[in-house]
DNA sequence: CGGGGAATTGAGGCTTCTCAAGCTTAGTGG
DNA sequence: CCACTAAGCTTGAGAAGCCTCAATTCCCCG
């Protein structure tokens, strides 16, 4: 854990996700803790997981930034997902499973091994957060087809900006309507589906509207009730968790 | 089970794909049997799953066609994935969890429990089955984001056509390169994020172009080598099971 | 034979892309 | 401290892909 000296390594917002999406023991949250001992730091544009490799272990994503992509063959590229704290990556796919995608760093990241049980043994709540965060995961895939799928650009992005205020706000790493937004206009633009051109007039016409500023590498939800009236789409969360919270 | 006078319950097609991606002792493939003396029939157009619905216990689709909705406030719809024999329904959500989509019938549909057992006690190889199914539809999920955020019109039908041929033929429902697509123009372009107006002009071009014919309800892959040049992608099935067959 | 959903066709328009250039900003080395 | 660089952002102009609307034809089914 040399390269640790650099970054202070914080379970907190893995923390406060797992305990938002299910019950957990304190003994359960002190694993996050030892597991956290062997975490890994990872320099922007380092890959975590290559497309294709075999899953040794799930992880859990500590802090920083990172997305799931796939590259086509003459180099489009599509991003298929963020992953944020508190987010799991391979856990539904750790037995002699291929990883679907690569998962590439944003910001720094950090990320140590999930914490695992004997099947049946979840008297502490983690293999319950694992699954509800799997369906949580899932939900986000399904809203990102249905953005991609029947969203114009001010939609897409609306949307997009909306449920990373949710993520970030259920990770407890923001609480207002503004926050750091590490993403350059051209990952936003294979995220969404978009280029990167035609994002930029987009989100100047958003600031125009009232609607978003971003600048800075920091994104104002300007009027995020008029922006979910906008989208007619419902919080990928509150699907997904209807009853917690 | 009434309504199954009017068609023939056969687990056959769903016991081959299930026995395709993971090894299942005999006992398993028994409990199929089991499992479709109390299958359900569904009528075309009829939902199987409603979006927001508690979800009871886990399904298998033994037959029939089949899609999971997303739709918008004003009317905008996005088929999310399709259903086909052998896949399972809300297997990985199962527990408290609420379903993420609608799930509607496309032709005339048989659906049973999928037999589930106590965490753990997998001799049968059945439950490995299951987690290779979940695996094997996210990769589904990511092909169709890549698809319709960086694939243009005849890409994605391209594309979307090898994979429902590879599907079918994991389930040995087909073998040659023609094959039974109930599937309107239409319902054609709410999966691929267009109108059914550019479905069908391109489906024209790819005909004159000799890639693909589609009429009276029939598919013919004319030349499925370069549909598969085209489209700079990968097989999500061997992506997601690249040890087996 | 009639009805109705699905497929097809046409014309025009809008969203988004492409290409290309200029600008801004932060980091770097002399 | 200041060019110098590189990456990201911004702008413009033109083109392409896809959409909308609307009408017509096809085909299956009763």
């Amino acid at each position: 854990m040399k390269q640790s000296a650099k970054v202070a390594v914080s379970v907190d917002h893995a923390r406060v996700r797992l305990a938002s999406i299910a019950r957990i023991a304190p003994e359960g949250l002190q694993m996050l803790d030892e597991a956290a001992m062997r975490a890994r730091v990872v320099a922007p544009h380092r890959d975590i997981v290559y497309e294709g490799e075999r899953i040794q272990q799930p992880l859990l994503m500590l802090s920083g930034w990172a997305c799931r992509t796939r590259t086509l063959m003459d180099g489009r590229r599509q991003v298929l997902s963020l992953v944020l704290p508190g987010d799991l990556l391979g856990y539904s796919a750790h037995h002699q499973q291929t990883a679907l995608a690569s998962v590439t760093a944003i910001t720094g990241s950090v990320v140590c091994p999930a914490p695992t049980f004997a099947a049946g043994d979840d008297c502490l709540g983690l293999v319950a957060a694992y699954a509800a965060s799997n369906v949580l995961d899932e939900s986000y895939l399904l809203a990102q087809i249905t953005r991609l799928g029947r969203m114009n650009a001010l939609e897409r992005i609306s949307d997009w900006m909306l449920e990373i205020h949710e993520r970030l706000c259920l990770a407890d790493i923001i609480s207002g309507n503004s926050f750091q937004l590490p993403v350059t206009q051209e990952l936003m633009a294979d995220a969404l589906g978009l280029t990167s051109v035609h994002v930029n007039r987009t989100l100047q016409a958003m600031r125009r509207e009232g609607l978003l500023d971003l600048r800075g590498g920091t994104a104002t939800l300007l009027d995020p009730s008029r922006m979910r009236a906008m989208v007619g789409a419902v919080s990928s969360t509150r699907r997904a968790l209807p009853v917690e919270r």
